[in-house]
DNA sequence: TTGTATGCGTTATCAA
DNA sequence: TTGATAACGCATACAA
């Protein structure tokens, strides 16, 4: 059995042509005999001929690869948004390179020089949380690669950006509490310098403007998992105004909060109903259902690598499109 | 700004040196002099030169970068491993490739052919559940590249494997049912020709038998999503013989058949104890909490890459290993 | 201490 | 119809 990969050279040597035929053989130049072509096509086929992508990445200074950078990869939004990259490159015959910089800004910044490095062809990126310095991202501009942020983008960077239209969800949401009797709503989030963040609370903030509710700092809370909303969820439900309605930045907070509802033998959704946002695989499983805001992670993933690959041919060149993803409600049973 | 990236060449003709000698202090040769260093070195930095690891991968025909083929990424235990396979793959200075095969063999087969095209150094490979020719995968051995199977392997090919110990993991699972009082157990399992299912089976099956309990037949049905757990349960529940115990292949089919035995009127765990396998995300999102088969995901992707880069290293060159990763039971409370 | 030549696998250009 | 050569970016054996 022949170990190593045989090459054009191999292929030239064994049958006594020039290599340059081979390779127009192989790609049925019509300038190549049909013999040859044959010759060509069947000691190809024998052994087991792989062209060699690197070498043609090379040649062309483009490797049909796109490198994503996302914080976790174990979390159900965000294996969505890969899933729907992935079927989109690879429709284009593009490979995918995942970093996972595991809210690290140090990963994230050696994940960008590697791909650099790699000389990918695109950038897809969605920001850690503690990232506040945007150079490495800017290096990959200047590096004359294309770069399309999803999500958990940055405003400081001119670039194609997709994200879920945050401010609608959470404004619908807490819309659809108010309006199925919550007076008093929390709101639990991630940190606040974060556009998603931003976003939501402004929406949670005119929804109940709209409907005249007042606005008690107090249950504006930074907490964005289970354990945390586990932990400072009993002492808000202690108070005497404690809330009538949550909603959360995402469903393992509200499927925490949801839990801390029930350890307090409080009812959901009578005496506390929970809106979550993602729609995620637990969305289901919590008793009652969760109410959540669907994130659509899936769809977020093909249109950002749709962007990214219409600007890698060139398509939109110079042009910066903000897409936002629509959001829905899924009304289950965790509010009335 | 420059918007192409610089290479050596670039920088050899503004010092008016030869590539080599800029190559060299690059890499702070020895023989180079301080000053040339500091020159080259001024030079790259304020130039933001990055090596082209494409041509460092031709060169030495091996590029720092490994494949993996998953059925979906999409899947709290598959982005589990895969985030595993990311940490050991990136301490090594590693790029991960991935492929989603989507649970299509068709697709599978493409992507073996791409990643051997890649010249990746080595691939990482859960099969997709209907696979049953594998030449593909012999084909990457073939291609000398080496290959680890994980979680769904296939025993017809000699290569390393990195499984959970589904046997002991399912019996430990029945038998912990029946000790706590379950007497009719049925189980819902994934295709039979998978190594998975045969085993979990097995598991199950050696558990019955040695507490002397009958083998019921129609008690072991292929279902593994919750859709079909939710579509087929009632039935069985409705029987005059109905169990009172199921063991499910993963956590989506032990929470549809929770909604299945709740929406019957029936109690978990007093009159149906339910065990799921996985410890995914939802295991704690369902009430009463899912007792589950803990499946170290994340340490079975970092076993796999392990394995793999020693086999790129030339460590275990023609030695196989059979990895097993040891699960565990988590009780909550589905069970008594 | 530095420069020259070569090769990794492929293909485009020019020559035969 | 086919072959020789150069080039992509880098590292290294060899020469100076």
């Amino acid at each position: 059995m022949k170990k190593t990969q045989i090459t054009i050279k191999d292929i030239a040597r064994e049958l006594n042509i020039s290599p340059s035929t081979v390779s127009r053989a192989l790609k049925n130049h019509p300038d190549i005999s049909q013999v040859t072509k044959d010759l060509v096509n069947k000691y190809a086929k024998d052994f087991h001929y792989k062209p060699n992508a690197l070498a043609l990445s090379l040649r062309t200074s483009k490797n049909n690869t796109i490198g994503v950078i996302v914080p976790e990869i174990n979390n159900y939004f965000f294996s969505s948004v890969l899933s729907g990259i992935e079927q989109i490159a690879n429709q284009a015959d593009y490979n995918v390179i995942v970093c996972q910089s595991g809210e690290n800004y140090e990963k994230e910044v050696r994940d960008t020089k590697a791909l650099i490095s790699s000389r990918v062809s695109g950038v897809l990126a969605s920001l850690c949380k503690h990232t506040t310095n945007y150079d490495h991202f800017q290096d990959i501009i200047d590096s004359d690669i294309p770069l399309v942020f999803f999500d958990r983008i940055c405003i400081g960077i001119i670039t194609d950006r997709v994200v879920v239209d945050d401010y609608a969800g959470a404004f619908a949401a807490v819309e659809y509490l108010i309006q199925s009797g919550c007076k008093r709503i929390a709101f639990y989030s991630s940190p606040f310098h974060l556009e998603i963040s931003k976003n939501r609370k402004n929406g949670y903030l005119d929804a109940l403007r709209k409907y005249g509710l007042m606005v008690d700092e107090s249950l504006i809370r930074v907490c964005d998992t289970r354990e945390e909303a586990i932990m400072i969820t009993p002492e808000i439900l202690d108070r005497p105004d404690r809330p009538d309605g949550f909603f959360a930045i995402n469903d393992h907070c509200a499927a925490g909060i949801m839990y801390a509802v029930k350890s307090a033998k409080l009812k959901v959704p009578d005496d506390i109903a929970i809106f979550g946002f993602s729609d995620g695989e637990l969305a289901k499983a919590c008793d009652p259902m969760l109410s959540t805001v669907e994130q659509h992670g899936f769809e977020m993933g093909k249109n950002a690598a749709t962007l990214l690959l219409d600007k890698i041919d060139g398509i939109t060149h110079g042009q910066y499109t903000n897409k936002i993803v629509k959001t829905n409600l899924i009304i289950r049973g965790s509010t009335k």
